[in-house]
DNA sequence: TGCCTTCCTTCACCCGCGAAATAAAGCCCC
DNA sequence: GGGGCTTTATTTCGCGGGTGAAGGAAGGCA
């Protein structure tokens, strides 16, 4: 009985149109278009979504009473009586998110515009599973404590976010190269723990989900996420909705295959990897390398040993005009061209998101990404596709993560997982 | 006014839920069943999809009386009234299928099984829309022509695969090699010349549709056809439904950049394409460069001259254990396996099928790349996923193309493409 | 002030689903 | 062989949701 639960939630049955699917799916087709392109009148929203006008005004009339839009004012009059608009109310509501790396734990409380309330960073130190919950509770309740019961009320759930194979299905880590947790129940536990819902997955994908909520993937409902700094990551958005593959591995853009034979090798043990050809700490490596071969840098001035070298050091030189720094940046950028032609033969999305750590080495990759580019794509397909450029910091990670909660509460029944 | 509909058609409305959407939803679900699982009884029906027992005898009914679902029999009673076994009616209507390439094309009419009832294999002379029009029209009235009226009135459209890239929603070509028809309205001007409906895909698309129909990929929900011959291409299955990018264009398998630098020259003109490294031409290229350079080989009794080879000459001798061949095949296994490793990277699919033309090949490329996969993948994904092995021949592309068909009529309002 | 336009709400009606009652078919056992 | 019991299928009815028409609300315009 009990065995059997698992793999019956993996093969669930279908989800069957009855009418409380036709609701769910009009109210949140309804919803969907006020956060996307509020303000905006109802008989707007009737005119695109192609609903009638009695079912926006019913629909609308739900997400009132349940706070979470409000009327705004009226438009100019267009010979007639004004048009009422609505809007998404971003404050009826919090979410915190969490970052967990290595050994720092950054958490942020945000409202459902990704408006950071509250921040709280601390070491993370990897344990078992008791030990990292009860870290991660008392982050939370670092986090909460400054809050009046009110807003403590407002809290709608918790999404984490951290590098490794993650199951967001049954909140499991299945694999990570720093927490020894495969397949505990993480995320049942947090949700026993704090009362209330805990969302779990994979960092790209958690920054993927948030540039779909508020960032640049709005309005587009097929694009690729690729986040670069110390590893590299991507998250990818197929019909408007997360892809998790089979068993939540997609998107391990970091380890595909790019010089499995001359590569040097990489953090998860194999040869060539994207991650330790482009990542910035593969420049490091590389820079490292090169001043202690004695190849010419300013760089060298910079610090007393290459064991000092750190990225600042690599972008300062670099807008300088380091040739060492500066000829690092862009091989990387050619590798890095190499992988995102790959995705662009095999997705043809619309568009990528060049996620980059600080930003600021992005322009250096960015040139060596987009000559690539336009020699690695058949076609011509890279004209089809728009290049982004978004800046991530610490906390952009656990903003990030914290979409994973207003995704799961307001997102379409046929966008919502299996 | 008409500039406007294109435009309107690519961001067409969503699909809003009336009675009118949950009834095809159910219904689909419901075939769906019945052509999957069937003979299927209403009862185990109802159990499985969660439909009441009412909703399921109403939606079979429906599809009885269109004479795609028939009775079949009775099963063993299970202590009471015995189980009415239904199944789907294969025969209950024809498609046509073409496979366009180079200088040919091939045809033919299936059931909707997919079992040949007659072929058409002809020159093609690829020439201006109206010239290629000209010829598919005389191809289908050659394999019209022997059926009866009854027969002709059971064909419920045609199915056309080719090499390129096409753009499904439109029915055009937007690139291809062979047939310089971009942008015209092929499928358009079909569908006036021999009133019926046509589908217009990449042949690797086609090839995957009829996997997913009839195939090994039938109860699968994401995988990934990859199609080995003289050229590469692949097909990707994303929630049970093929994935075609933002313009039409995923799936370029063939032309992802493996060797950028010092590959060889591929067809498309670019260097170091997995198809320029893999594919059985690039296979048959080195096979000649290696006897013209003098590698000893018993190809070399073979034939005359190294420009007589061709792939059953390679085949013959791996069988009989040339070195030469075994090894070009193994390279060529390993090159593909590093592009396989990046797709199980990518998408982590639950299976992987390979179709190898006239497969017989197929065996010597494998070895290369399992091997690959174990070194390549990351996580251990490759133990998630399943690598099978299918054959392909002139007239399975043909097959193929005719899946098309079925896959608008029957499946989903879900899964019918944006 | 009166009429028109535009925006929104209310009400009657249609349609599909689910639940329960009913019918049909077959097993089992005395 | 006849009365239960079980399993399968159909019919009936009420509910919830969407639509469309009619009506109310708000504002422009002469």
């Amino acid at each position: 009985m009990t065995d059997d639960l698992v793999p019956r939630l993996r093969h669930a049955p279908p989800r069957t149109g009855d009418s409380r699917l036709i609701k769910d799916l009009n109210s949140h087709l309804v919803l969907d278009k006020i956060q996307r392109e509020g303000p905006i009148s109802r008989t707007q929203i009737a005119a695109e979504t192609g609903l009638s006008l009695s079912a926006v005004s019913k629909l609308v009339a739900g997400w009132q009473r349940a706070g979470i839009v409000h009327e705004i004012g009226k438009e100019e009059s267009r010979g007639g009586r004004r048009p009422v608009l609505l809007e998404f109310d971003y404050h009826s509501g919090l979410a915190v998110g969490i970052k967990l790396s290595v050994n720092r734990m950054v958490s942020v409380i945000v409202d459902l515009e990704g408006h950071v309330q509250a921040t709280d960073k601390r070491a993370f130190r990897p344990g078992n599973l008791e030990e990292t919950v009860e870290q991660i509770v008392e982050a939370l309740e670092a986090l909460l404590e400054p809050l009046n019961a009110a807003d403590r009320g407002r809290v709608l759930g918790v999404g984490i976010g951290l590098a490794g194979w993650v199951d967001p299905n049954r909140g499991t880590l299945v694999r990570s190269e720093f927490l020894p947790l495969s397949g505990a129940p993480l995320r049942d536990r947090l949700i026993e723990r704090v009362g209330m819902p805990v969302h779990l997955d994979n960092d790209a994908n958690t920054f993927t989900v948030a540039q779909r909520w508020l960032g640049e993937g709005q309005s587009v409902e097929n694009f690729i996420c690729v986040t670069i700094g110390n590893g590299i990551g991507a998250g990818i958005i197929i019909d408007g909705k997360l892809y998790h593959g089979a068993s939540g591995g997609a998107g391990e853009f970091g380890h595909i295959p790019i010089r499995p034979h001359d590569g040097p090798i990489c953090g998860c043990g194999r040869r060539g990897c994207l991650e330790a050809l482009a990542s910035e700490s593969s420049i490091l490596r590389d820079a490292r390398a090169a001043l202690a071969a004695g190849t010419p840098s300013s760089l060298r001035e910079a610090v007393a040993s290459p064991a000092d070298l750190t990225i600042e050091h690599l972008i300062e030189a670099a807008d300088a005009g380091d040739e060492l720094a500066r000829g690092l940046y862009q091989e990387a950028g050619r590798m890095l061209g190499q992988g995102v032609a790959i995705l662009v033969n095999l997705f043809n999305p619309e568009e990528i998101i060049l996620g980059g750590e600080g930003s600021r080495g992005l322009k250096y990759y960015l040139e060596g990404i987009e000559r690539t580019l336009a020699d690695q794509v058949v076609y011509g397909l890279q004209d089809e596709v728009r290049l982004v450029c978004v800046s991530l910091g610490e906390e952009t990670w656990a903003v990030g993560a914290a979409t994973l909660v207003p995704k799961d509460v307001y997102s379409s029944p046929l966008h919502r997982g299996r």
